[in-house]
RNA sequence: GGCGCUAUAGCCAAGUGGUAAGGCAUAGGUCUGCAACACCUUGAUCCCCGGUUCAAAUCCGGGUGGCGCCUCCA
């Protein structure tokens, strides 16, 4: 397949380090709130990567991180504490945030359909991994103690910023409000690998490490357990763009400083879920969660359904209305599937299979486009074929897609008459007589009646539906 | 100020040199007691100005708008 690599700025052909196995790397969530819709965004897309390396036949193990400590709001010991912020918004301990939210990030994945990956550690499991690469950083003469803290010297790098064209003295320091410089540092970019004073005197969580007690910093736990879990050969590193610099640029400072050489060939970025105003963040504006858009009648996987229909690589603009549109979709999606489900002709046409599985092979192919993997999906329900050609070929799609679509569609076909209740079954009953003595008058009114009941009756090409609201 | 991404119908969106896929919405039709479903039909001077070419949404140059990053973030 080919896939864009921000580490190269083009679109290249995949090939792993190891024929047939693929290593793969994805920043996890930092677990002092709920995942909004945007962060969640990443982490449906960069399954379907998964999901699609697999559907093509690789061996991939996947890893990720839980950042449960050390993620300041900057890179020098200057910024606040996400983690302490939030167990002291909560009243309850840093350990206890972060099992909550990690617990409801994986929550909100399963109702995605986001496969868990095959490897999760939280940082805090990780510390004595950390301690060995920052102890071996100092001695090979790319970390230095300043202050107290452990910081990365990037002037000994060759390159620092290895996914921009940046000029050092270009950028502005302190374009973010709140972002103040860090006197300890030698070089504007040198960033904390440990910290022992720390202006953070309530910190809860310490650990003894050579240079005193303290804790590590942000960077240094993604390039640990990478390297502990899958080696010092990455195929591919996920996150989402912002993520681009610092925190990945940093990552491949610290790994290839220790390791002597490349470490990751590919690195896959998802871009933003943008608001009409600009990026979804936890900072500002509406925070919409998984629980928020189910407790307003949105199925999670529309949703899921809605990132497909973009690229990746483009933001994307989330309106109740945008999301609406996906909602009709989907449900259209299901329905047209179910209708399938009750035809059930024929056998699978083989020829027919492969020529459709090949439309969406190449959609995926180039650059992951879901759009027209949507687009060959389409084309399969529209394809002069048998039903059980196409039921076959919608179950294989989604297996990357995990739309959940025959699952939907068999709950919608198989008429469930046996959670309907008495009473409503009584006046549908009723209504169909009336149908037959064509008083229509009654008939609507009994519908009406069922309608405040909360179930909706319904005319298909099947016969008489009744279904709850 | 620097770096990067981006601009295609009411909305989402594909298409990277051969005359604009697909989905949602809209309108009309077939079917139906009505409605819904399904099916058929229905829409684009491709942000602007130059250039290259037999041919440009696509390539090149110059604008303009949107978004992101420049030590919070996915």
């Amino acid at each position: 397949m080919n896939i864009y690599n921000t580490l190269t700025h083009k679109i290249e052909e995949f090939v792993p380090n190891v024929p047939g196995k693929v290593s793969m790397y994805t920043c996890g969530p930092t677990v002092y709130h709920y995942a909004h819709i945007g962060n969640l965004r990443s982490y449906i897309m960069e399954d379907v990567l998964e999901k699609y390396l697999r559907y093509d036949g690789y061996d991939v193990k996947r890893v990720m991180n839980i950042t449960d400590v050390g993620h300041l709001t900057s890179d020098g010991d200057t910024g606040d504490d996400k983690m302490l912020k939030g167990a002291k918004r909560e009243h309850k301990t840093v350990m206890e945030i972060a099992k909550f939210y990690t617990d409801a990030f994986f929550a909100d994945c399963k109702k995605l359909n986001i496969k868990t990956p095959d490897v999760v550690t939280p940082a805090t499991q990780c510390i004595d991994d950390f301690i060995k690469v920052i102890s071996a950083l100092i001695e090979k003469g790319y970390a230095y103690e300043a202050g107290g803290n452990i910081y990365f010297d990037t002037s000994k790098l060759k390159e620092y910023y290895v996914f921009h064209n940046f000029n050092e003295e270009d950028l502005e320091v302190g374009v973010r409000e709140g972002v103040e410089e860090d006197k300890n540092k030698k070089n504007k970019a040198d960033f904390v690998l440990w910290f022992t004073k720390s202006k953070f005197d309530s910190q809860e969580l310490k650990w003894d490490s050579p240079w005193g007690v303290g804790y590590p910093g942000w960077h240094i736990e993604c390039s640990c357990i990478s390297m502990k879990n899958l080696g010092e050969y990455l195929d591919i590193h996920c996150g989402g763009v912002d993520n681009i610099f610092p925190h990945h640029t940093n990552e491949v400072a610290q790994s290839e400083a220790y390791i002597g050489h490349k470490w990751c060939n590919y690195w896959f970025h998802v871009h933003h879920l943008n608001t009409n105003s600009g990026k979804m963040s936890k900072s500002k504006g509406e925070f919409l969660t998984v629980s928020l858009l189910a407790s307003k009648n949105y199925n999670p996987l529309v949703y899921r359904f809605f990132c497909l229909q973009s690229h990746y690589r483009k933001s994307l603009v989330f309106s109740y209305e945008n999301l609406d549109n996906a909602r009709t979709a989907y449900d259209k999606l299901v329905s047209r599937i179910a209708a399938l489900l009750n035809t059930k002709d024929g056998e699978v046409d083989k020829e027919m299979f492969d020529k459709l599985k090949g439309e969406f092979k190449a959609a995926m192919d180039d650059d992951l486009n879901t759009s027209n993997a949507i687009t060959a999906l389409y084309n399969v329900l529209k394809a002069d074929t048998t039903a059980a050609t196409k039921l076959a070929l919608i179950e294989d799609f989604d297996k990357v897609l995990s739309l959940g679509l025959i699952e939907a569609a068999t709950k919608l076909s198989s008429s469930d008459a046996e959670d309907i209740p008495e009473e409503i079954l009584q006046l549908a009953e009723e209504r169909s007589k009336a149908r037959k003595a064509k008083d229509f008058a009654l008939a609507d009114s009994l519908r009406d009646k069922i309608s405040q009941l909360g179930y909706v009756i319904e005319e298909t090409r099947q016969g008489t539906k009744i279904s709850k609201k």
